[in-house]
DNA sequence: CGACCATTTGATATGGATCAAGCGATGTGG
DNA sequence: CCACATCGCTTGATCCATATCAAATGGTCG
């Protein structure tokens, strides 16, 4: 049990983990969302852990003047809502037509009582989040084409070289901490300079991963 | 076994664990390092978790051309290293004379095939170290002020409302994301207006809590 | 006392924010 | 099927918070 498909954690794509979707099925249900719809609130009770399945969930927390920072985007495989606590930290929503397993924590802790390896893999979890984290930060100390080169090589993983964003502009800006304006014009200034070409505005295509890869800092 | 006393994570001043100093004892060794001392470097092997005594330590993070983000500080009683993986992804450094425990890894990975409590405990430390480093990237997009005043308000949760900083300006700058002048500019506006005192630079009274706290954002 | 390092203060520059307008796609009702 | 409203995105002009550059002050230790 608990053993076969690796899940990833896929804005960084390494692999954190190895619960197959079948046994979590086993402890949850998949649910679909709407577009923009809350999965848990901050300060909300923290009785269940969530998996995604398709789709895309922002992980978010707001500064009393409305000031957002996205901590996370979690893409398909990703598993968010592990921080420990009755009280989820941060706030979460879909960004798009969303497919979630969830999960009752109360089943999977009961779990991990009689098998101690799964207790280590949440640590994994819990250990890889907080790298996540932590590089978070490094993001938020860039210039900004820093960041927006950072970000195109953190969501495209896949081999291809052609992303489809599934959030906004607004989205990616907050999770930059910048503004869509500053946003939209580092895009345009990378597609002058050939690096990065668009089709539509959520449809980018990564020309030289290697001059995005030098702009990283 | 691994029961009695409490461990703070210090900057946040949260209890996050139970891990007694007598029983982590068993597992490894009191160091004293002197100031400014490398502990472990950024992709060596994590072949040990950590323990303040007494003094700070830096976990932190270089960009190619020398910018430094500081993750956290860790004060007395904090775990650090604890990151899956067998490469740390931080350095550490102690920020001055610093005791701490040293322990292997192995032994307590040993520990924890026995007890599925550490387990969790592990599972717990690690949760903690996440939203640690989540809250530092909401820091990141806050006003010089802003900063400021809730980094005043995390070293100092004594009751006292006396600070005795270890760092220098140019950690609390790192760890802030702003200049060593925007900072020391920030804290005299603090003073002038009557919010904080300074005896010496490295020690500062917080005479309003409240007005810090309005501040914070 | 003098040298050195940490910190503060001052003057100026600048990257990104803000304010404002244009553009393009998508959808709705007449 | 088209006119128009709406929304998401881009582009332009200006402003401002913080960085940068430079110098003065303070604190510590031989």
């Amino acid at each position: 049990m608990l053993t076969t498909a690796a899940f990833q954690s896929s804005i960084s794509g390494r692999r954190v983990g190895s619960i197959s979707n079948r046994s979590m099925e086993m402890f949850g249900t998949v649910m679909l969302y709407g577009s923009d719809v809350e999965i848990y609130g901050q300060e909300e009770p923290a009785d269940h852990f969530y998996k995604v399945i398709t789709g895309a969930v922002r992980s978010y927390k707001v500064l009393s003047d409305g000031r957002r920072q996205i901590g996370a985007f979690y893409m398909p495989d990703d598993i968010f809502g592990l921080e420990i606590g009755d009280k989820h930290a941060y706030s979460s929503e879909t960004v798009c037509q969303t497919r979630i397993l969830v999960i009752k924590r109360s089943s999977l802790l009961n779990l991990l009582a009689s098998d101690k390896n799964t207790a280590l893999q949440l640590w994994a979890i819990a250990a890889k989040e907080m790298q996540r984290a932590q590089n978070h930060s490094l993001m938020l100390i860039k210039t900004a084409p820093e960041r927006v080169a950072t970000f195109l090589l953190e969501i495209a993983n896949d081999v291809s070289g052609e992303v489809d964003l599934p959030m906004k502009r607004r989205d990616i800006a907050d999770y930059l901490g910048l503004t869509i304006e500053t946003l939209a014009r580092t895009l345009s200034l990378l597609e002058k300079s050939g690096i990065i070409e668009r089709s539509a505005g959520r449809r980018i295509r990564l020309r030289s991963r290697r001059a995005l890869n030098s702009m990283t800092a």
